[in-house]
DNA sequence: AAAGGAATAAAACAAATGTTTCAATTCTGC
DNA sequence: GCAGAATTGAAACATTTGTTTTATTCCTTT
């Protein structure tokens, strides 16, 4: 054992990274306004001081953090996790589902409920200045993705039309479990998103989409020069 | 014009129920914490103290509303609305969906992006003290309506396990267009869920979970006493 | 080993905020 | 019209919180 300062904290991790670990987890819990730095130093097991000194004050720490939090979210879990582009699309789509169920709420990920993917999720309800870098830098490039997965399936006619919103669907069910995870367990606590039920929900969600997917695909292709959805 | 005293505000309005409105935009927008007593009176023409008389607090004021926001959204937009019994439960689905595209973003409802429809969507991601009693009189009945649709849909043999995801991704999409809207008009502007696109959307959604509930009838009809879902 | 910079600790500061207090005003029932 | 209750207005209070300051400790370089 090493006696690092007059503090026995974690030798492993410098204080910059212990901070940068405890914001995610605390920003994505309280929120940026609720969450306090002294809070934050406290459970990095740091001083007042070292956040302004390393991150400008909060608004810097959050903008670190979000970056740091994406970083790390689609470094071990890539848009193109297991994907084979020779593969057929459906398993490309399952492929692409299953990652972001493991991206948003597994432990090596954001940990859903009680870590960083709930950081997201505000992300998504009320975009913060910090945020713009984020979606050019990692959401857009996922969304287009998805976008040319659903291309190979549905055909190159499909205009965007039907596209974003295939994408829109599929991706909102993946988001509303990280989302509404304690509604979800207290409703239906079978299906919780915890680790053990991520694989089985994964799976569920893939097959519902390529349901909806193809009825879609009828609709469009049926309904040639109609009104392009039913009244 | 009269004088109601010596501001000249809304004289339809008691000084409680402005305060209601006033609290609900700005709880909505900014979130408990963020939101001050102080802006809420502001916003409501009203003094700080009469919050604390009318509302005993913060907290008094936040349960109220909450309370006054689902009343308000499920008289409006009845989880009913426009559901004939006799209807085919395809067509009960469609007004379901319908409603919740309404009830959650119109302007007659929660407003979604600029109003109350943000307060749902950050209760479902941290639910308070105050939100265990909305659940009991508003979400569960809610759900129960759509879980007996889609008995009715896939047959009185599906259990649990395939009705309550079914019913979780429908919900999903609904409100993932709540939650992230402000993001979906970033990336798909044609998207955007505002007034003149709900009729689309909640009809796309609609087409779309109709071919997801048909798949999984198929897939759980199919496989009678094989593993529940391929592998 | 010494010096200089980097990093941390502790206290102080100023602004924001929920709550309380008390006087002034308005409303209601008689 | 009046008395008492209900409501509102304005100021004061105590706490929280982001930031700054100053001194001390740790680390690297020479």
């Amino acid at each position: 054992m090493f006696i690092i300062g007059k503090h026995m904290t974690d030798c492993s991790q410098s204080t910059k990274e212990r901070i940068l670990a405890a914001a995610g987890d605390i920003f994505g819990r309280e929120g940026f306004k609720a969450a306090t730095i002294r809070g934050i130093a406290k459970a990095a097991n740091a001083n007042i001081a070292a956040i302004n000194y390393h991150f400008q004050g909060k608004e810097g720490l959050y903008a670190a953090v979000l970056e740091n939090v994406f970083h790390q979210g689609f470094t071990r879990f890539p848009s193109k996790l297991g994907i084979e582009e020779s593969a057929p699309p459906e398993q490309q789509l399952r492929a692409f589902i299953k990652g972001m169920f493991y991206r948003l709420l597994s432990r090596d990920g954001w940990g859903g409920l009680s870590g960083q993917g709930r950081l997201i999720a505000r992300e998504l309800l009320e975009p913060t200045p910090a945020f713009e870098r984020i979606l050019d830098k990692y959401i857009k490039p996922h969304k287009d993705r998805l976008v040319s997965i659903l291309v190979a399936m549905m055909g190159k006619d499909i205009g965007p039309r039907y596209l974003l919103p295939c994408a829109i669907s599929i991706i909102g069910q993946c988001i509303y479990y990280a989302l509404a995870g304690p509604v979800i367990t207290k409703i239906a606590v079978e299906d919780s998103p915890i680790e053990d039920n991520l694989d089985r929900l994964a799976e569920f969600v893939w097959l519902f989409s390529l349901g909806g997917i193809e009825r879609i695909r009828l609709e469009t292709t049926h309904t040639v020069d109609n009104t392009p959805l039913p009244h």
